[in-house]
DNA sequence: AACTCCATGTAACGTGTTACATGATTGC
DNA sequence: GCAATCATGTAACACGTTACATGGAGTT
């Protein structure tokens, strides 16, 4: 039940719609950490609701509904941050290749390698300029919601290009040496 | 439908039985790529089978039936590992926890944050043997299947310790500064 | 004989995605 | 008036987990 954590946190930072909550899903939070669309958001904000979670706050303009997090709700999430349990959710299609880019031939890998680490670096390129500009606004003795997690996706984008051009490295030393330790898939037809 | 590529990968790499790949998920596949139980499994294979991806290739002892990657099946997991998409499923509690760290009182967030240093570290006191056992068995030319997917791990988990203490550090100094942008979340009752 | 591990499966439920549907408001 | 965006929802489907069920083979 990640989800309304998830959307716990966001309340608990500000108060806001579905609307709202389902665009959040769609920034750094979707891209690396839980999606969730609006389809499954209004559902589970209703269910939340009528557990005492969250609450209506203000129905606006058409038909927008701004909900806030409950004291039961604060406590909830408070309890479920300070518990994690040993075998957290994880789901990751871009690990996933990662961890299969042996079955495919060297010269496939060494291909799919090099657009990771480029795509790292593009993800970079974003994501540095905007955590300098937080840090220019707000001094690094101030700490505005989003940093911290910011600065995870910097650190995180960083290992994984630096991963794999040292995979095509030792990719390259395997093939060189006549043994990737692999059996490859290759086109049929 | 990533279970049905992980599974293609995992048979391309070797024949295997439903219940032999249900393990391999118990591993480090399933702690940081993808995660699926048997029960999920078995359904898949007979699909599979169905589709001529696999095909059971012996039945022994116990009704275990083994299957192996056809040609169809392996084009099927070239094609997908060489066309990573735009947005690939991400779904990680862990850094779900990330994010929302900042809605908790600085005094747990230290808590949170220390515990994921250390949780950090003890993976990296069991992968980094593992790792250097197989480089001192096949040689730094040698690339045993898992090998790259384990690098991963190592540095991932190394980038995640670094941040939580940093993390740590920039908490600290906000709370110092008495700016800590956040509303905390406090137990209530 | 009892226990553990191997090995496969079904059924019910929870969670997430895609497609469909509706209507208000704002900007041009 | 038209298009884009805001804003909410339902229904069908896909995917994953938990609980339940069965039985063979090896070990003590």
């Amino acid at each position: 039940m990640s989800l309304r954590h998830a959307l716990l946190g966001l309340l608990a930072q500000e108060p806001a719609s579905g609307y709202d909550l389902s665009r959040k899903f769609e920034g750094d939070l979707g891209r690396y950490a839980w999606q969730a669309g609006h389809t499954r958001i209004y559902p589970e904000l209703v269910k939340m609701a009528e557990e005492g979670l969250v609450a209506v706050e203000t129905t606006g303009a058409r038909g927008r509904k701004t909900y806030v997090v409950t004291d039961v709700g604060r406590a909830e999430l408070r309890s479920w941050l300070m518990s994690p349990p040993d075998n957290a959710t994880v789901r990751n299609e871009t690990v996933l290749r990662m961890f299969l880019v042996q079955s495919l031939e060297p010269a496939d890998a060494r291909i799919l390698l090099d657009s990771i680490a480029e795509h790292c670096d593009a993800e970079l390129a974003r994501l540095r300029p905007l955590m300098a500009d937080i840090d220019r606004a707000a001094g690094t003795d101030g700490l505005p919601f989003g940093r911290l997690a910011g600065e995870y996706g910097v650190r995180q984008y960083d290992a994984v290009a630096t991963w794999a051009r040292w995979a095509r490295e030792r990719l390259d030393a395997a093939e060189a040496a006549g043994r990737v330790g692999t059996r490859a898939v290759a086109e049929t037809g």
